[in-house]
DNA sequence: CTGTTAGCGCCTTCAT
DNA sequence: ATGAAGGCGCTAACAG
């Protein structure tokens, strides 16, 4: 049978009262008094039952996911995610709210920051905004000891404690490693579009490939950044024109959404075919994937994402530690051939 | 305040111990009854507190794996996993056993089954050996209401009820897929090397891949398999006489464990550089990533898969469904720049 | 068939 | 500074 208060206060010949007020280091008991206590719990191996604790606590967690508002089929699942996660975690007494907000837009980011400040939430996720308001108000959550994790795109210097998502540099990397290879003997160029640069995921992953392809494959011209916005049709457009004023287009990196746009303008010319990397495994990717239109798609999975940042705000709450192995988020690659 | 068995006690007119009856299913209340109370206990929403429950069950899980007792990296990383969450799980009232077993042993595999039997614990991990007195053996455990998981190999058809582990047809796919890529313009012949063909990993991983390579990358003759017995020394002989003896080679898949041996015939003909696929992130396997020698390495993540067939054998003996998404072991694809 | 009672391991008043 | 008693939500003997 494993230890339990009652044989450190047998054992140590105190009470209940006195045992819990050393394993919880809270205050009112002699100095000598709480040092033999603690000699018995190191010698009897105690480990604390945290179920039975947090039953006698009744302690029910509340945790906060501050989402932007967006409608690409990325912020979509997400959302989804996060409601289903708020309806199987009720058993396991933890709330976890999902609470809409404009997209890119600082100000309203902190102010809701700012709101689960004031509610005392045990933990606020937030997809972040690269913005100094931002910055402040999670600090700000920081120091009253609110954690804050991001998820997706991350806040550096921020306070936050934990950022769940892919390294986009990394990601960025991988791709001009895989389309550099995937060009095989060709020379030419190759086309990147991305979503905006205002966001830091983007700038990341075109600065990973950047690098890597002028390192690796110098051969290549890295032509300049075509900003599609995530939006399906400016997307058709501009792979259209990268298509047809570049001959010596030799590959294409989408490195943000709105692939449907890019898939259409691929099947519009089928006369080019060359090697296309893009991210996110939505439907239209698997899509490209299948007919042959995308050779490999970069993901990150949103369920491990919103696993883990409950996870990780749940364990700080506890005081526990976390398995960083665990909590890695992977960047994912697919091929075809490894859909799931 | 979430509804607890007093309110439905007091609300249905019965006691808590017929309460608990009705939760539990179990016998000796009369059907109307059962029925009066199941309504009231879908009407007010009642969501039963599982820690309370274990809490006053004084459960206690206990599990084991039964690993073999084979050398290889893998296996020793695997092993060191199991016992770090032996620790780990501790505090929550589930225990892990290790038992080492002899490799590619049947009866061994077997017997070991059977004696977990006798002890009923509450699940049984094994790395499966295709073998039908397994088969039979496993049958039996779950005949008697004790869940075998299969970790790492799979044994289909013998009454397991998860299989915590990758799609290795897929992933011989998915070499295939980036192999033929990586192969560009050239044409020629590919080597494979593989552990030994007795084991179903290894076969389902040159099915997949013999099946794309036919298919979408007809140019390419794939060479009579090698076997290396998972053997640096072996292999390491298998890839220079097949380095020597093909000047048409133009990449190899190693599809088995002894990469050791693969890298150093690979720098011993530094002549030959043509792409190279192998598995598992062992340090030997990211030095070939990093020195370029490796092209791609694929991957599963024994610690997800250990933790993975814990829940599952948790949620078992719980009565509780898992999540299959979470559950899905990934085929990691690892190249030089995405490396953990 | 149904109800009463006494815990599980821990925390929290309230006295002392 | 310390202890006694009661309770968290649920289950498990026993009685009726």
């Amino acid at each position: 049978m494993r230890p339990t208060v009652h044989d450190i206060a047998e054992k140590a010949g105190v009470s209940l009262a006195t045992v819990d007020r050393v394993l919880n280091n809270r205050a009112g008991v002699r100095e000598k008094t709480r040092q033999h206590v603690e000699a018995v719990i190191a010698q009897i191996g105690y480990i604390r039952d945290v179920a039975a604790a947090n039953l006698a606590k009744k302690r029910h967690y509340q945790f906060e996911f501050l989402i932007p508002d967006n409608d690409n089929s990325f912020m979509v699942q997400l959302r989804a995610l996060i409601a289903e996660a708020t309806g199987a975690l009720m058993p396991e007494r933890i709330g976890v709210t999902l609470r809409r907000i404009p997209a890119f837009d600082p100000d309203a980011l902190a102010v809701e920051i700012d709101a689960c400040v004031a509610r005392s939430v045990d933990g606020i996720a937030i997809v972040a905004v690269d913005d100094d308001r931002v910055r402040q108000a999670a600090g700000n959550a920081d120091a009253v000891g609110i954690p804050v994790v991001t998820i997706v795109s991350d806040l550096p210097e921020s306070g936050r404690i934990h950022y769940a998502g892919i390294d986009n540099v990394a990601a960025g990397r991988t791709a001009a490693a895989l389309l550099g290879r995937f060009m095989g003997g060709r020379e030419g160029a190759v086309g990147v579009i991305a979503g905006s640069l205002m966001v830091r995921d983007h700038r990341e992953r075109l600065a990973g490939f950047s690098q890597v392809m002028a390192k690796d494959f110098p051969r290549f011209e890295v032509l300049p950044v075509s900003e599609g916005r995530d939006n399906p049709a400016l997307v058709e457009g501009l792979a259209t024109r990268l298509i047809s004023e570049n001959p010596q287009l030799a590959g294409i990196y989408s490195l943000g959404a709105g692939n449907r746009g890019l898939l259409l303008a691929l099947k519009a010319n089928a006369a080019a075919s060359l090697p296309v990397i893009a991210h996110e495994l939505t439907q239209t990717a698997r899509d490209g994937l299948q007919s042959g239109h995308f050779d490999a798609v970069l993901h990150q999975d949103a369920e491990h994402e919103v696993r883990s940042a409950i996870r990780v705000m749940k364990a700080h709450a506890d005081g526990m530690p976390i398995s960083d192995a665990q909590e890695r988020i992977r960047i994912d690659i697919f091929v075809k051939d490894n859909l799931p």
